[in-house]
DNA sequence: AATTCTATTGTTAGAAT
DNA sequence: AATTCTAACAATAGAAT
């Protein structure tokens, strides 16, 4: 079809409404951030981590990553490191039976009578944690993986 | 002056040879690295944290900081990190006696009779190795701070 | 959700402070 | 070593795939 758009225009810099475009401009702009690190520890010499942490919403409520984060304190990276990665592992061992074979388990679940009976709206509340469950276990393996062999720069944006 | 820049021309994304240069270019991009990563944020919700570390020079043989990360492994980020930070207290009480007063004691001793005696060329050594010094300790005080009460996002790039 | 197209806005190399 | 100025480069918003 025909292109009709007129090109860029400027955009304020305040958290996007439309979560969508949100969506979009993210996606766009981590590449773009990526590749400016790169070039930076190309051009320099210079050694860069870029690291996101998952958003916090309101099926996070028990979510202790992230509490572990907002409430570091005094405490310095390594123990939040830790405190990160004990809370994975306690909710790990909670979504275990959701999770422990992968993507395969989650079909299951998703398949199985276990929901039957369930609302719309409960089924869209689990299907929230679940997807709020694989953002964590796919962060821990991030973290497990950091510093092993990646080429710098190290960079993992979350969303 | 009249300014006689015909204005910007390409660069090859290759480490520059130009020290002087290079200390320019770090100096904005740097900048431009952190308003980008600022803008991501607000825009998307995002939380991003960026982090550089020391660069390797022909003083560091003995650095034990650069030597945990390039030696991580299978570790993972919180061993990573609790290396950084015992490499760093180790690297601190050696050099105790010349930094721990800051920058008064590091006059004192570039000031003091200590000194006499030395070549150019091992003046020039005991510079940078104060300098390299000096790095890893406001490195530390990074770390430190790191998570405490920072605004994210959280941004650190050495050089 | 990641990518393409392109008019437009944004970033930066070089020279100098 | 960080910043300013400005003419080139480069990134990206919006529309669409």
């Amino acid at each position: 079809m025909a292109r009709l758009s007129k090109g860029r225009k400027k955009v304020e810099i305040v958290k996007m409404k439309n979560e969508s475009n949100m969506q979009v401009t993210f996606s766009k702009r981590r590449v773009g951030l990526f590749k400016k690190a790169s070039e930076l520890c190309t051009l320099c010499g210079a050694e860069i981590a870029i690291m996101g942490l998952p958003p916090l919403n309101d099926d996070d409520c028990h979510n202790h990553l992230i509490r572990a984060h907002r409430n570091t304190g005094q405490r310095g990276l390594n123990k939040e490191v830790m405190d990160m990665q004990e809370s994975l592992r306690k909710e790990k061992a909670i979504g275990k039976s959701l999770l422990e074979s992968g993507r395969g388990a989650y079909d299951r679940v998703c398949e199985s009578p276990i929901i039957e009976g369930l609302s719309l709206s409960q089924l869209e509340q689990l299907k929230k944690a679940l997807e709020s469950q694989k953002r964590k276990v796919e962060f821990e393996a991030e973290l497990q993986q950091m510093g092993s062999d990646a080429p710098l720069p190290f960079c993992h944006l979350w969303k």
